[in-house]
DNA sequence: CATATGACACTAT
DNA sequence: AATAGTGCCATAT
């Protein structure tokens, strides 16, 4: 059984971006509450390639680069681009697909 | 317990 | 703008 709270909230928090959006290792990290963790939330995704229920190709770099991918980012680039994400020069336009992560209570 | 690795981010050059 | 160097955090060994 993992323990590691920390990956396997990352995998619970890719699973819930929706198609045709992305989300950011460093937003992703935020959203655990380790707001420093980029680096180990795409550690905690490359671990798990296999993971057919975390689509792991919506979370890209913070600057909007499609960052890389277990199967070349190539394959990340065309599945963004299936689902409807736009991805011009390996870069996705995070003004318009950026996913933030929010709290089902709050309505704020 | 210390060292090494890695699908990142930021700052400086 | 592009490249390099440094920092950060979690896992594996």
């Amino acid at each position: 059984m993992s323990s590691a709270k920390f990956t396997d909230h990352v995998y619970a928090l890719t699973r819930l971006i929706p198609q045709g959006k992305v989300a950011t290792y460093s937003s992703l990290a935020r959203a655990l509450g380790n707001s420093g963790a980029a680096r180990a939330v795409g550690n905690a995704l490359n671990k798990n390639p296999d993971a057919p229920r975390t689509p792991c190709h919506r979370v890209v770099r913070a600057n909007g680069q499609v960052g890389d991918f277990a199967s070349g980012s190539a394959k990340k680039i065309k599945l963004l681009k299936k689902e409807g994400v736009i991805v011009w020069q390996g870069k996705v336009d995070l003004e318009k697909y950026f996913y933030e992560f929010k709290n089902k209570k709050q309505g704020c």
